[in-house]
DNA sequence: TTTGGCATGTAATCCGTTACATGATTAG
DNA sequence: CTAATCATGTAACGGATTACATGCCAAA
């Protein structure tokens, strides 16, 4: 069989919430999982396609009377191996943070673009902090009663978290960053 | 001019410190930006020939007794080449946290599977805790002096924040976890 | 009429890791 | 003798994004 990689992963999750079209998919992962992961159509079509060979989908065509739509449902093989995933450790992913290497390597006098790198990792933290807050809002209100709205929340709290921690740094990175300067 | 790649931008600013082979670069790499970095050999000889052609950095080889050694210099025109893109905003990177979606689709009912998750990833930040902590104190240690001591001192309490975050969200996350398993 | 949303897919390309190939020197 | 470290490089592969190609329907 051919290799599994996380994408077949994300989208068989998706497919425990509802059938669902390649597009749809796409949508939803934008409406409900885009604070974490984010899928490509390039991704996705020929993850599907694998999936359904493997059997761990199955494709229904919707001829309506616009284009065709392929409507996947995952199988109960589907689910086992998702469940099998969902139980492993995550594999660890090589730290490549742009921001970082940046700021190793800006010389100390050169002051001003470090502190205007650390404000905008700050601004762009504080946007996430927004949205966060609005998806926990939306979450709670549309789901209240769903069993997983615990289990969703958890992964907005953990990125509301990191967002804060960058704030927090931010702010002391760029105390002694003026501090030293004047 | 070929496309220049973060790990091109990576190695110039490694060479600011000191010239150096790629044998070296990769051995330094490990010892100073590990945290938020890393370098492959796949990566790191084809970028340096690419550097070289672009005139960014010069090779001068040192036959001693062992095997030849290239050694590559970082040029005036590396070096403004680096300033440039020190100053521009990191490209965003689309985000794929496989934690967060594991924890996304497990269901309520497997209580116990993603408390595990969640205390291996405890585990993990309190370990990378650690190790921060150590670098820190030999940074201080070995370059007291060094005007540059500061700027690396950031990208530390950056990962340092970062850690500190994942283990509070997990023992908040796990508090949860256990209370209504209970 | 033209833009935007629905809908599917492929091809080119990028950026990166892993494995392979080679070989000398040194320390156990 | 043999394992580790020094040292350079290539080839294969992997996983992902972006751009391309196509086309219908509804709304502005």
């Amino acid at each position: 069989m051919p290799t599994e990689t996380s994408t077949d992963f994300a989208i068989l999750g998706m497919l425990t919430l509802k059938p669902m079209s390649g597009y749809e998919i796409r949508q939803l992962v934008g409406r409900s999982i885009s604070h974490f992961w984010s899928e490509s159509y390039g991704q996705l079509y020929p993850s599907l396609k694998r999936l359904e060979a493997a059997k761990l989908v199955t494709k229904r065509t919707e001829s309506g009377q616009k284009r065709d739509k392929h409507v996947y449902t995952i199988t109960a093989a589907g689910r086992e191996r998702l469940e099998e995933w969902l139980a492993t450790a995550p594999k660890p992913q090589p730290p490549r943070s742009e921001l970082l290497l940046k700021l190793y390597f800006l010389s100390p006098e050169a002051g001003p673009v470090s502190a205007s790198q650390v404000r905008s990792a700050r601004e762009a933290a504080i946007q996430e902090l927004r949205g966060f807050g609005f998806s926990a809002e939306k979450l709670r209100h549309e789901y209240g009663d769903d069993p997983r709205l615990q289990q969703w929340l958890y992964t907005l709290s953990f990125c509301r978290q990191q967002a804060e921690a960058v704030v927090r740094w931010a702010d002391e990175t760029l105390m002694s960053l003026t501090s030293t300067s004047a």
